[in-house]
DNA sequence: CCGAAATTAGTAGCAGGTCTTAAGAGTTAG
DNA sequence: CTAACTCTTAAGACCTGCTACTAATTTCGG
């Protein structure tokens, strides 16, 4: 009997996080409680109230516009040694993660590769037009990713460059990238008429 | 001076714009005049109370973490139907394109389509482990992706996942991702729609 | 100096709380 | 059985940051 109070408040807490948003009123229906229950609930496990929850929902929010920026996502480059081969360092953070796990996003790794990819090509622009990839194990929020790219074969202005990730001695990324130099002038070369 | 008005009032959206949490007593401090004048200005401009701004910003909060976080989506999730097929749809930003260009990154394509080949299988935890794709035309920043994932065969737990990526009519992506469903875990899947 | 526009002040009311006090219900120990 | 206890709910006064409205006051162009 007395521990419906605690499963409650469990509930409770769960109920906010997954719906900051929500008012006292709307817990205290959901919880079929009265609103003073819910007020005494929060007043215990120190939940500030709607307005606070906003307030710092929102504070947060400008700041992470600022965070996802290009530079963060795909590592820093460490050695470059063009259409050779070059070295690059990712380190993974907690928002790059799935869900609830600590696994990071297989995105996050394609993205260090294929920017290293595209880094170790000599030219002025670089993109990627094909690429066939196996993630062999998983990496967790905190490791860093050291990512090595190599160039092999070339004709013309295409290059295959392959990358491997690794975690330490582990390797968790093989990727094979078929990348092609674009000359200067073709840039925006077949569809301008869209727009 | 009558135009001392208008000078007040764009400067009151700047303000406004780059601190959205100030109450009218901080911005009436701020520029000289009464917090009626404030509330009077801001009725005039159509500009929400502090209150709202503060709401608006913290769902663009959720919606951007679940988006990016909780739901494993990069872009909007249009229609699904689980272990068939799924629509999503990605607007892109300047920030996607490549330095100077106004090119779509290849890794942000990527992201939206691993991403959904993730959410098209119906599971609690869904990985990539391998893929191959082909770039067959650039995005430019503005447009809109729309990728379309179609589920093949699938044995055990692996599910093989088709994405097709397409601005308007051009189809600018296409990749096969081969996706493991990882057995749930110690996570209790309670789960609870919004309030 | 007049009159209209612009500004300020003041009122009541609301949402979503705070904090405090208090009353009732159920539970348990002596 | 009753006193002491916990848990829940209610009620009241107050707070912030507004809205919506009215009324007074200031300002300035002509």
């Amino acid at each position: 009997m007395r521990s419906q109070k605690k499963t409650r408040q469990e509930k409770l807490l769960k109920l906010i996080a997954q719906n900051p948003l929500a008012t006292d009123e709307q817990l205290a229906d959901r919880l079929s409680v009265s609103v003073s229950t819910i007020r005494l609930d929060r007043a215990v496990l120190g939940l500030p109230e709607l307005r606070e929850r906003m307030k710092s929902m929102a504070q947060k929010a400008t700041s992470r516009l600022r965070s996802l920026k290009q530079e963060e996502i795909v590592g820093d480059l460490l050695e470059l040694e063009p259409n050779r081969w070059s070295l690059s360092i990712l380190a993974t953070r907690r928002d790059m993660a799935f869900r609830d796990t600590n696994m990071v996003c297989d995105h996050y790794i394609y993205a260090q590769a294929s920017s290293l990819a595209i880094a170790v090509v000599e030219a002025d622009l670089v993109l990627v037009e094909s690429m066939r990839g196996k993630y062999k194990g998983h990496a967790q929020v905190g490791d860093s990713l050291v990512a090595r790219a190599k160039v092999g074969v070339h004709k013309d202005d295409k290059y295959i460059v392959s990358v491997r990730t690794k975690v330490g001695e582990r390797e968790i990324f093989v990727g094979r990238f078929i990348t092609a130099a674009i000359p200067p002038n073709a840039e925006d070369g077949h569809r301008e008429e869209n727009l």
